[in-house]
RNA sequence: GUCCCCGUAGCAUAAUAGGAGAAUGCAGUCGCCUCCUAAGCGACAGAUUGGAGGUUCAAGUCCUCUCGGGGACGCCA
């Protein structure tokens, strides 16, 4: 670690131990008393009750070994132990100066392992609706998050593509197409490139199907006759659902890159179909597998539980299988293909007993070693402003892309027409993009929150539009100062306390990025590049950066200013946010 | 009914394995553009952290009770 702050923690821990304390983790955090010090140590209360000693004594002790090192300015002791630690500029300076040369040093790191990520969970022919929007924020967050602390990961958006849903829309298309080849079970050339039906036609089929089979069983037999062969891949099926899939997935595709969000693999639960009779028959191999109210079930019980976990379906009743039977064959297939550490499921919270089932399942026969992490990371609810989950004014669901849209259409109110049109758009859409991934990203993952569609479209405070505007600014400043040949080579020093607050700021990146990913929640980073960019801003608002006579400070504001930009670029990366040029 | 989560300023949210004076934005009041993009900066005001007990040097955070909201509890995914 070359980082400033667990270089300290490191050496702080060196020195407990020499003053004969045992202890396993130091964790130094920013000061809640800035009056006191900038840092500051909790951990001599907890010693002290250990040892059974007054904690001022042991503080002191510490101190006494902190007071000769130049890495500090001010050391103290306060109130029942606290030990507030200030840096002095040099110190500081110098961290500058290696960070400015490879920012990477300003993170930590972890262990090599390999992530598959599941987000997304779009069902082909159906609408993204807002539900779908904290998955995909969340789940690409905390891949590029894993992939910038040095993790392989793997995303996945794992398409709902085979249930009965694609039964209920081919057996639509072919009551109000029966001419199609498809449909003709005699039929044996080739099916043509092209079918006339295009994603928002599948997005309306779907629910007049979904409604007629509710009203209708003979409707609903017949789509699950389909339904039967099409998972038989009868071969007119066959090629109408591929179909279909293609063109629903290609809007998916195109929905999803306005987000910013990208999958390694485009996989569907169809993938996995091929493993169900071998997972079935594993399951029943292991003796796993019981009878039960006429559906095969596992028994997923543990003693300690506190509810009674009920058992998980493997066949239904009917015959056909569960979904937690298809999560589990896809794991199957996860494990054969990618042999990954960890899985994990980014996933609204009120499946987690449905994970919670499909896990136990995994680690009981064997089908994951108990190595390999499974884990579901489940996000709150949104609800509406009055606390339900939310529906539109009239009471259904709001599409994604409606979402989308509203958005933009209240970014495009505030741009600026002077550029050209095709700068506009770009301008508009990265802009969208990022007050909507900032919006939901900033509570904590778990937290159940409002999802108001003003706030999503407000411009002002602490938003995406704030983030990129600054930073756009950042670049403006280092583009001019290039272009006019200043050197900006190294922080020669401190000259303002607005300097110094930036570099503390600073030195949090590692422990904000650390946290955002022990915790699996992007909150942290949110807030934080909130308050680097809002530092940074006051520092912009108060000296003259470009115009500063001194060539010495110029050239350390810049070099400083050079950093916040890079650090704000990494971090909006982490987030799915891409920087602009100019608005 | 059982279990889980939540309750923080008018509103929306923070608070790092319990740490010092509960933070941020919106909304409100008031300042700041002859000068690097004011989509900005600053100041003020706003809170018995739902309530009552308890543990602790220290509780928004842990325990008990209570009130209010949400969710999950075998064949929908």
């Amino acid at each position: 670690m070359n980082n400033f702050i667990y270089k300290l923690e490191e050496k702080l821990k060196s020195i407990i131990k020499e003053c004969g304390y045992d202890t396993d983790n130091v964790t130094l955090v920013t000061s809640s008393r800035p009056d006191l010090g900038e840092y500051q140590y909790n951990g001599v209360m907890s010693l002290a009750k250990a040892y059974k000693k007054n904690p001022n004594i042991i503080a002191t002790e510490i101190v006494e070994h902190l007071l000769q090192d130049s890495t500090f300015s001010n050391v103290n002791v306060a109130g029942p132990g606290f030990i507030n630690l200030s840096f002095s500029d040099e110190a500081l300076t110098e961290y500058m100066n290696e960070v400015k040369d490879d920012i990477n040093i300003n993170k930590g790191q972890l262990k090599k392992k390999k992530i598959i990520i599941d987000y997304g969970g779009p069902n082909v022919a159906k609408a993204l609706h807002v539900g779908h929007l904290r998955s995909a924020n969340i789940g690409e967050a905390l891949k590029r998050l894993a992939k910038e602390l040095g993790a392989e990961v793997i995303g996945d958006v794992h398409l709902g593509d085979w249930g009965r849903p694609m039964g209920l829309i081919i057996l639509e298309l072919k009551n109000r197409h029966p001419e199609w080849k498809y449909f003709d079970e005699d039929y044996n050339g080739e099916y043509p490139d092209d079918i006339p039906i295009t994603n928002k036609d599948l997005e309306e089929i779907y629910p007049i199907a979904s409604t007629k089979a509710k009203e209708d069983d003979n409707y609903l037999e017949e789509a699950r006759i389909i339904t039967y062969k099409l998972q038989k891949k009868e071969r007119g099926y066959y090629a109408l659902w591929k179909k279909i899939v293609e063109v629903s997935v290609a809007n998916i595709k195109s929905l999803y890159d306005k987000l910013n969000v990208s999958f390694e693999l485009w996989n569907g639960e169809s993938d996995s179909d091929k493993y169900i009779d071998d997972v079935v028959n594993y399951l029943k191999d292991k003796g796993l597998v019981c009878e039960s109210e006429g559906a095969s079930v596992v028994d997923v019980k543990k003693d300690d539980d506190k509810v009674e976990i009920p058992p998980l379906i493997l066949v239904k009743s009917n015959g056909s299988v569960s979904y937690e039977t298809t999560d589990i064959a896809t794991i199957w297939e996860r494990m054969k293909e990618y042999n990954p550490d960890e899985i994990w499921y980014v996933v609204d919270s009120r499946q987690s007993l449905h994970f919670e089932q499909v896990f136990r399942v995994c680690y009981k026969s064997g089908i994951v070693p108990v190595n390999v992490k499974l884990d579901h990371m489940g996000f709150g609810t949104m609800n509406g402003k009055d606390g339900k989950p939310f529906k539109t004014r009239d009471g259904g669901v709001m599409t994604l892309s409606n979402l989308i849209d509203n958005v933009k259409s209240e970014v495009e109110k505030k741009i600026n027409n002077n550029l050209d049109k095709e700068e506009q758009e770009k301008i508009s859409n990265t802009l969208t993009c990022a007050v909507l991934k900032y919006a939901d990203l900033l509570p904590n993952r778990s937290t159940d929150y409002i999802f108001d569609i003003e706030k999503f479209s407000d411009m002002n405070g602490k938003t995406g539009v704030y983030l990129l505007y600054s930073t756009m600014r950042i670049k403006s400043l280092l583009d001019r100062a290039k272009e006019n040949n200043y050197s900006m080579n190294k922080v020669t020093g401190i000259y303002s306390p607005y300097e110094k607050d930036i570099i503390l700021k600073l030195l949090e990146v590692p422990s904000v990025l650390d946290k955002s990913f022990n915790e699996r929640t992007l909150n942290y980073i949110c807030d934080y590049l909130y308050e680097l960019t809002n530092t940074f801003n006051s520092f912009y608002a108060s000296v003259k950066i470009l115009t500063e006579e001194d060539p010495i400070k110029r050239e350390s504001y810049l070099s400083l200013s050079g950093i916040v930009f890079k650090t704000n670029r990494m971090l909006l990366n982490i987030l799915g946010i891409d920087v602009l040029e100019r608005m």
